[in-house]
DNA sequence: TGTAAGGCCTACTTTTTAGTTAGCTATTGA
DNA sequence: TCAATAGCTAACTAAAAAGTAGGCCTTACA
């Protein structure tokens, strides 16, 4: 080909075709609610369930449970039961989890620096969050 | 709170609400083709329709021009018409799309890194590709 | 002359994602 | 004893995202 890009190649992991690394991981951390939850597991390290709830607002807990879920499934995070008679657990990020330390900054940093732009000091406005 | 985190601490902009930068951030990049998009064109700098369109084999027509469009529209990629008498175009980052640059890097490289840990290496098996 | 390539757009359908409501088990606190 | 909190799950519906098919204009090429 003439600009130096196969044609069509793909990549097999878990029953889904990817067609590049950057495909590989959004499969992992896409959707509209995993990195919210991966970046206030950074944040906060570790969080119970209703913690994350208050905390991510608009989240449902249908979404939350079925995307923390699939989360564990992947080894991004880690849910430790605290204790059995009063059911209680805890979420937190495995080291893969941890490896994408990174981006979560990153996204979180630009999305300031967004705002910013656009004449909205988040800092000032954000009381207790960070 | 007891956990100093504020209970409803909304972002206003463009008509959207957001919780928090993360959320603005996704706002722009977020959805299925996006970040492939923007990280074809910060590995091969400039890029005709046509030549999306062949290096991204699963996005349809439909789904690149619009994401084009929104990517546009956000600033975070330029359009740059060539000629008109034959219609001819040219995609590029802005700089705003190139400071998402080690973003892309990151989750690409990441993307490999997970590979690895399956058992596929993409450096192998990718001739040409990078 | 007619076919392909470049650069799209529109209408319609399907799939995916998400929201709503309700319900369940168990424990703590008033 | 009764409500509230923690931690969920299931069933059903609605909305958003994506896929499919086709069409349109222009120019280059055989």
């Amino acid at each position: 080909m003439a600009n130096g890009f196969p044609n069509k190649l793909m990549i097999t992991l878990n029953d889904k075709i990817y067609t590049c690394p950057v495909d590989v991981t959004l499969g992992l951390i896409g959707g509209k609610w995993k990195l919210l939850i991966l970046f206030h597991l950074h944040y906060f390290t570790r969080k119970s369930y209703s913690d994350l709830k208050a905390n991510l607002p608009r989240v449902s807990e249908k979404m939350l449970s079925q995307q923390l879920k699939e989360l564990e499934r992947d080894k991004l995070i880690l849910k430790n039961q605290l204790s059995v008679k009063p059911y209680r657990v805890e979420y937190s990020l495995t080291e893969r989890g941890k490896s994408l330390g990174p981006l979560y900054e990153f996204i979180s940093k630009w999305g300031i620096d967004y705002l910013m732009e656009n004449n909205i000091d988040y800092i000032k406005d954000q009381h207790l969050y960070k």
